[in-house]
DNA sequence: TACGATTGCGAACACGCGTTCTTTCACAAC
DNA sequence: GTTGTGAAAGAACGCGTGTTCGCAATCGTA
């Protein structure tokens, strides 16, 4: 094509992915110490010496004297992905918090009606029946017994009622506070369990737990 | 709708075009001096100082005491062609698991590359560069500390290397373990923070970690 | 064996470059 | 007036980082 570019060693190969690597995370370059370090090389002339060698062969462009100058040629442009097979959009209703009551759509709702705020539910997270389905966004760190966290969303399908050992988004009146917790239902009380054993149930009367929905699919973006 | 970004002052409106078109010609950053000389600015601590405005505002994001080491958050960088809100899809590679060894993609290869088993990320999830991301399902519960739990599916990008506080996929070769952990690089020693501070961190000569990837986003379908 | 070329190592060296400190000036608040 | 604050300027200061130089190890070739 351009130019030649011989045999790159096994070496020269590793340092051209972790500079790509680090390039698509940040969006400024390595210095030759970082990928001295990155690489396991133990000096950083070693690491000239190969982008020196690089840079003859056309698989890269430096600037002399100047920090994190590398260039690469062969990259090619990072390419959004073009749509995907069935995703399901269900409406961000809210926010799930601990002092907050429960956002619910009405009931009859249906899960992708209208164009509001919503999420797009990968087919590997949705449910066979889409029938009811909400998401909320997750708000403090009350939840973080059953594995979420603060920004998480949660995908909700509509219930009022769970069967042993569900996920559910339960409302407690009387302290005031929602959360997610397995539902386990004991004769008149309702026993909430944390996903940890670590960490303590709650046990209350049935009615003063209101069943809002069943947790379905946890999303999670990560800073 | 994702932070407030009040007035930008005419000269940083200059500052921003002049980063987004240098970093467009080169592929790194400008200096905080060639930013100074492009804008005609008289002095560097101006340019720092409206950088730091810049940052605080969510409009760029810098890394201290790196050279050259600014991110444009705003404008992405991929194809001005088609920016919408799109799906991505990304291979899925195998299992984490706690005795096993972390499987990590040849570099190179590009996030929707073959139809082999994989993933739809829906566009909340997805980043601004999409390459060298990969996901991978989640075995036992060794990484309870990360707000991840058996089943899940953690999407990753390849990296060998991490910032402090970012969430990586971790090697112990000494311990043959797998784990999810933040990452804290001091001195020559690494100190693992799980995401709860209910857990005990783990602190290790940097030599003895090896950093596979960084977590970009979780996804749970909860039975 | 001898010898040059290739590859790798470690330590200085020197400039690149982010950071900080001190002043200055304009403008609004009191 | 005084005081406070945002914006800017200029000059150091000091770490970040590319570069260079001397030297060992390996390898192909005569």
């Amino acid at each position: 094509m351009t130019t030649a570019k011989p045999r790159v060693s096994e070496r020269q190969r590793e340092m051209l992915d972790f500079i790509r690597d680090y390039h698509a995370d940040r969006s400024y370059m390595p210095s030759i110490r970082e990928i001295q370090l990155g690489c396991g090389i133990s000096s950083t002339s070693v690491v000239d010496y190969n982008l020196r060698l690089l840079e003859r062969d056309g698989h890269l462009k430096r600037s002399p004297d100047i920090s994190r100058a590398i260039e690469l040629v062969g990259a090619a442009p990072p390419r959004p992905g073009s749509g995907g097979p069935e995703t399901l959009r269900v409406p961000l209703l809210g926010a799930i918090a601990a002092g907050e009551p429960i956002p619910v759509p009405e009931a009859g709702a249906y899960a992708d009606d209208g164009d509001r705020e919503g999420v797009t539910l990968p087919p590997e997270l949705t449910p066979r029946d889409s029938r009811g389905l909400y998401a909320l966004r997750v708000k403090g760190d009350s939840m973080i017994d059953a594995f979420v966290t603060d920004g998480d969303i949660v995908v909700l399908r509509r219930a009022r009622d769970a069967r042993n050992g569900e996920m559910v988004a339960a409302w407690l009146p009387l302290e005031d506070s929602a959360t997610l917790k397995h539902f386990h239902l004991e004769g008149d009380s309702v026993r909430l369990m944390p996903a940890t054993p670590a960490m303590e149930p709650i046990v209350v009367p049935a009615d003063q737990v209101q069943v809002h929905g069943k947790v379905v699919a946890v999303m999670r973006r990560v800073a």
